[in-house]
DNA sequence: CGTTAAATGTAGTTTTGTTACACAAATACT
DNA sequence: AGTATTTGTGTAACAAAACTACATTTAACG
């Protein structure tokens, strides 16, 4: 478990008494906690100070100032909320804070566990490739648009396509020096797979971005394996595509980078043609 | 500036001979600042515990425990380092997780400042719509597409586009009944905003998700605005979109919470329906 | 060069946290 | 059921940390 106020939530059952009264003190209002002193806090509690001080120990802190830290630190990451799955009674101002923490939880997540130098060498076979596709299918095909729009800028022909026919006849005609990018969370989409093999078999580079050990991450030769929790629940939006999207900027960036300074001009460019569409700002 | 690291390292000039001594061990580990005392702190900076406490008293803290909290606070906001712009001479390992940041940085903005009451009543129109149409350029086309897909659920009909002639034409048709969604990062695209005046003069209900004051926020009943983070750097992917997207998680959250619990088997069939498309989990 | 204001340090005080120990409650064992 | 043992809790003394008032130094300016 990573965060502290869970932990404690989650032991509560097996505190003893005056521990379980110092638990609810701080689970009632965490923030306030880590302002006070220990004798507020024992105050408040109603009980001893020594008891808040084991209490701190026996969650890990070598002892109050410790414990403070930790609390407040958990009370920053992401997961404000003791739990962030969305309840069917929840009203407006407690789901929406939900949502928005499990997608920077599992964006967090990701950041702490991708790999980068993995990154770099796909950045590599970006630069490289005389051409870019990128495959999609459900949701996975706005994050191939997406990509598509983003990856334009880079002069290197893009295209992204969500029907698997025209994916399929794509990849046959592919060869050496096409990139094929192909993204899927689940990487257990048959049609996907079986195109992924297609194009590598003609000598293209196949690039995933997918689960890890999914059978499309090993049916290419750059798999981007991404450990992104779960959906628990039917009604609860995927938070997969957003860690996509987000590892898709990644790997701009990283291209745009390795094209270096004089590039810059190009992009500014492309930005400023927009102008004329919009309203100008006041 | 909310982040304590990045408000000490740019006040870094401002400030006298021993705060300087001072900012720069704390800016150098802070992660072992927040667990040190004040004499160690002092020590090490050599200089006199006083002269370590005012330090903390200039950056808003009431004292040294207080700053240590809010140090360690700004350790784990997102922005782990000092400053999460990217630069030319990063390697993958030193962008990655600053494009990671940019992105969780947006998402708890939007996320503490957001008004839930108003999504609340988005989601009313939503439910209540006879037909919801999602309309995005550029960008944002990708995440009405988005939208579409997950919106398709609820059995209202739902469609998005990115034809500005054929949203044009739909917003002409369009009346009472009908709800268009308009999603624009800046709010200051000319036709979209025409688009938007129309379907409102039909009698439509006219949302928008999109910047704060725009002329398209104007134009709309009901406008979601969101104060995202401007991008810096022409070479910064947007974050704008990725916000846009939770966005639209919590307005499709919060309509499936309305449909209620009988809603949820509905929900299992679509996603089953997926399963003959996939390799089977082993 | 002297005056003044700002900056820094010293020493003492207060607050805060910790430890050792004693008492009480609960549990286990005869 | 009664005693022993363990576990839990509080009291009080102690130690450490942080803060304040004041003294000293340093720099700035006339």
């Amino acid at each position: 478990m990573e965060n502290l106020l869970a932990t404690i939530s989650t032991a509560l059952p097996n505190l003893n008494k005056s521990e379980k009264k110092v638990a609810a003190v701080i689970l009632d209002d965490p923030e306030a906690s880590t302002q006070s002193s220990i004798a507020t806090l024992a105050s408040r509690s109603k009980v001893s100070e020594p008891s808040v001080n084991r209490f701190c120990k026996r969650f890990g802190a070598s002892g109050f100032p410790d414990f403070k830290l930790k609390l407040a630190k958990s009370l920053v990451s992401g997961v404000r909320y003791v739990s962030s799955a969305v309840e069917l009674e929840d009203t407006s101002d407690e789901f929406t804070p939900k949502i928005f923490n499990n997608s920077i939880h599992a964006l967090s997540l990701v950041r702490d566990s991708i790999n980068a130098s993995l990154v770099a060498r796909v950045v590599d076979q970006l630069v490289q490739a005389r051409r870019i596709y990128f495959f999609g299918l459900g949701t996975s095909a706005a994050v191939a648009t997406d990509a598509e729009y983003k990856f334009f800028r880079f002069n290197t022909p893009v295209s992204s396509h969500h029907d698997p026919l025209m994916q399929r006849m794509l990849a046959s005609a592919g060869g050496v020096g096409d990139l094929f990018f192909c993204i899927s969370h689940t990487g257990r989409t048959k049609t996907l797979i079986e195109t992924a093999q297609l194009a590598r078999e003609n000598g293209a580079t196949v690039v995933s971005l997918t689960a890890p050990n999914s059978p499309l991450s090993q049916a290419c030769q750059w798999a981007l394996e991404l450990d992104v929790p779960e959906d628990t629940d039917e009604y609860l939006p995927m938070t997969s595509r957003i860690v996509h999207l987000v590892v898709l900027d990644v790997l701009a960036t990283g291209v745009t980078l390795r094209k270096g300074e004089e590039f810059l001009p190009h992009l500014a460019r492309i930005k400023n043609s927009l102008k004329p569409t919009r309203f100008s700002q006041d």
